[in-house]
DNA sequence: TGTACATCAGTGAACGCGCGTTCACTGATGTAC
DNA sequence: TGTACATCAGTGAACGCGCGTTCACTGATGTAC
C-alpha cells in the first residue's frame, strides 16, 4: 500500500469505529485524528471535508459486503447446483460469519447514514440508496432463479423477497445492539432461511 | 393538560423529529426551543440536561407503541378467536397502520439510539434495552397460545420469532427510508406475515 | 552519478462560531388564613 | 373577600469549551536531465 493510502485506511478505520457507536456528527475530527496519530491538518488532506468522509465510509462499506456476499454466494454455488439449495447454504453460511464475530458485528454504516441523512449532502444520501439499491439486485438474481424451478408457496413480491435480506440483516442488528445479544443477529439471518424454505420448497404428498 | 405540560410535549416532538433526522448529537437544544417557541431556559426547567431528553424520548415512544400493539391485537382478537388467525389479522392491521402514515413512518427512536449508544448514561441503554425485551415478551405471548394449537413447521426457537417481529419492522424502515419507499416497511411486515404462514399453517392432505 | 526541482504527506497554529449549561430574575397562578 | 406568600413556568444574558476549517509551512520521497 502507497504510503498516504494506509492513513487513509487508518482514518476511515477508527471513524468506522466511532460513528457506528455515537453517530456521525458526535465523531469529532478531534478524537479521530487522535487515534489515528495524525494531526487535524493530516486529516483534510485526505477529505476535502467532513461530509467526503462519510461518502468514503459507505463505499468502502459496500464494497466489503459486495465480496463477502460474492464469496458467501460462490462458495455456496460450489456445495450445491440447485439454485434454492444453493442459496440456503449462502444464507447459513453468512449466519455463521456474522455469529464468529468476536464481539458481535459491529452494525452498518448504511443503518447510521439512514438516521441522520439530513447531516449530509445529497451525494451521501445517493451513495445509501444505490448500496441498498444494490443488495436487492443481488438477492433478486438470486431468488429469480429459484422460483424458475420453484414456484413460492404463497403470494410475495419478488423485489420485496429481497429487499428481506437487508431488512433481517439491518434488524437483526437492532435488536442485537440493543439488547446486549451478540449472535441474535445471525440466528434472525436463520430465521430468513427457515421463511425461504418453507416458501420454496416443494410440498411432500 | 397542564400548563407546563403542553410545552414538555411540544418539546419532545420537535425534538423528535429532528432526531430521527439528524441523531441525537446534531440535533441542538437551540434549534429545539427555536421551534417550540421558548428559550434555552425554559428548555432546561423542563430537563435537568440533554440525556434526560433522549430517555423521555425513548420511553415515551415505547409506550405510544404499545399502546399501538394493545389496541391492534385487541381488535384481531374480536375478529377471530384462533390464536394464528388474530395474530395474522394483528399483522396486518399494524402494516395498514404504517401505509397509512402520510410520509411514511417516521422512524424508531430505539433504533437511532441502539446506533449512538455511547453518546448516553446507562439510564438511556436501559430504557432502549427494557423497550425491545417488552416487545420479546409480548410478541413471544402470542406466539406461544399459536404454539399450543399448532406445531411449527420448522424447527425455530420462540424467541427469535418474537424478536423478528421488532426487527423486520426496524429493518423494513431503515430499507424504506434508505431507497426511499414509504411503504416498503409495511411490505416488509407483510413478508413476516407470510412466513408465519408457512410455519404455523397445517399441511393440507 | 549528482543535482535541481516537484510532488506527496503531512505539521501546527489560528480562526470564529455554536454548543450545553448556569443563574439571577420575573410574571402568572394557586393556596392559607 | 382581601392579602401574603409559595410555587410554577418560564426569560434572557453570560460562560467557557470544543468544533470544523484554513493556511503557511516542512521534511521525505520521486523524477528529469
Amino acid at each position: 500500500m502507497a504510503r498516504g493510502e494506509e492513513t487513509r485506511a487508518r482514518i476511515m478505520d477508527v471513524a468506522q469505529d466511532a460513528v457506528l457507536a455515537k453517530g456521525f456528527d458526535a465523531t469529532s475530527i478531534e478524537e479521530i485524528v487522535a487515534a489515528a496519530n495524525i494531526t487535524k491538518g493530516g486529516f483534510f488532506y485526505h477529505f476535502p471535508d467532513k461530509n467526503a468522509l462519510a461518502k468514503a465510509l459507505i463505499e468502502r462499506h459496500v464494497s466489503v459486503e459486495d465480496e463477502l456476499f460474492d464469496d458467501v454466494f460462490a462458495r455456496a454455488r460450489e456445495l450445491s447446483d440447485d439454485p434454492l439449495q444453493s442459496t440456503l447454504i449462502a444464507i447459513k453460511l453468512l449466519a455463521e460469519l456474522i455469529a464468529d464475530m468476536p464481539n458481535g458485528h459491529p452494525g452498518c454504516i448504511v443503518a447510521t447514514a439512514v438516521y441522520q441523512d439530513r447531516l449530509f449532502n445529497a451525494d451521501v444520501r445517493e451513495a445509501n440508496k444505490v448500496a441498498v439499491l444494490g443488495w436487492r439486485r443481488r438477492f433478486r438474481a438470486a431468488i429469480d432463479e429459484i422460483v424458475a424451478i420453484y414456484p413460492p408457496r404463497d403470494e410475495v413480491d419478488l423485489d420485496d423477497l429481497a429487499d428481506m435480506v437487508s431488512g433481517v440483516i439491518e434488524g437483526g442488528l437492532i435488536v442485537s445492539k440493543a439488547v446486549g445479544e451478540p449472535d441474535a443477529t445471525a440466528r434472525q439471518i436463520m430465521l430468513l432461511r427457515s421463511y425461504l424454505k418453507l416458501l420454496f420448497t416443494p410440498q411432500r404428498s
